[in-house]
DNA sequence: GGTTGCCTTTGACTCGACTCAAAGGTTTAT
DNA sequence: ATAAACCTTTGAGTCGAGTCAAAGGCAACC
């Protein structure tokens, strides 16, 4: 599969792809006689666990780490286990505050339908 | 309250304030005799709006898109609620997306504990 | 009355994460 | 066989969101 369409694919620009793969953000990806990249299941994967970690508020930086550890072997098993998990917490963190400003937004709604003078409400009712 | 004062309370740093501020992300604070700034009841609440907000991942852009319709007065009701809806459609859908991206991560450290080589599995499983 | 610690503005700087442009090689369709 | 549509690298540019530094004003304690 070549940039263009594992960009496509995952609704990344192929520059931002070269560019994960330039910091290391992912593995380096196969290349053909041409040296053109064609990416193989296994790479696809590592797009796709980049894509969601950075959707989720994860930073390039993060991901580089895992894969500096991951080209490491496995003896760093638990040291990769425990940056997912610290991620883990954070994205929880991150959930949990999203979930509370779109509760705070949607009373805030609610009250817009109530007030129809120059509204503005505090967040938390 | 004065400006450090605020920036502890809220855990924002008093230049950041000042940046909500000068970009029209929040409205216009009250100042003292001596034209320091000093925010009132309704100056926090607004402080504390924008914070939800940045922390749920909406831009400053859209802050001023709302505090502009705030300051054309009770015109702009149902368009001040329009935008609130449309937040609230993109924080459901972050909102979504960071939950999927968690239990991808948990079901990956879950095969941590269980497959003890070189692992890299995939994230959907 | 001086030092410390706030406060102000203005304008420049940083940082992360792309994004684009230039210059050039390959492959596919016509 | 030539154009269109890909691909490559390198290096520079952009963009959002702060963050910092300079230069100076007020305020309170010793």
């Amino acid at each position: 599969m070549k940039t263009k369409e594992v960009a496509t694919k995952y609704q990344i620009s192929a520059d931002t792809l070269r560019y994960w793969e330039r910091e290391g953000a992912i593995p380096p990806v196969r290349r053909d006689a041409a040296g053109y990249r064609d990416y193989d299941e296994e790479d696809l994967d590592w797009v796709s666990f980049a894509k969601c970690m950075r959707d989720a508020g994860v930073s390039v930086e993060y991901l580089i780490e895992y894969i500096e550890l991951f080209k490491q072997g496995n003896t760093t098993l638990q040291a990769r286990k425990d940056l997912l998990r610290e991620q883990m917490d954070t994205i929880a963190k991150r959930l949990a505050e999203i979930q509370e400003t779109y509760d705070k937004i949607q009373n805030k709604v609610a009250h817009y339908e109530t007030h129809v003078e120059n509204y503005h409400g505090k967040l938390s009712v």
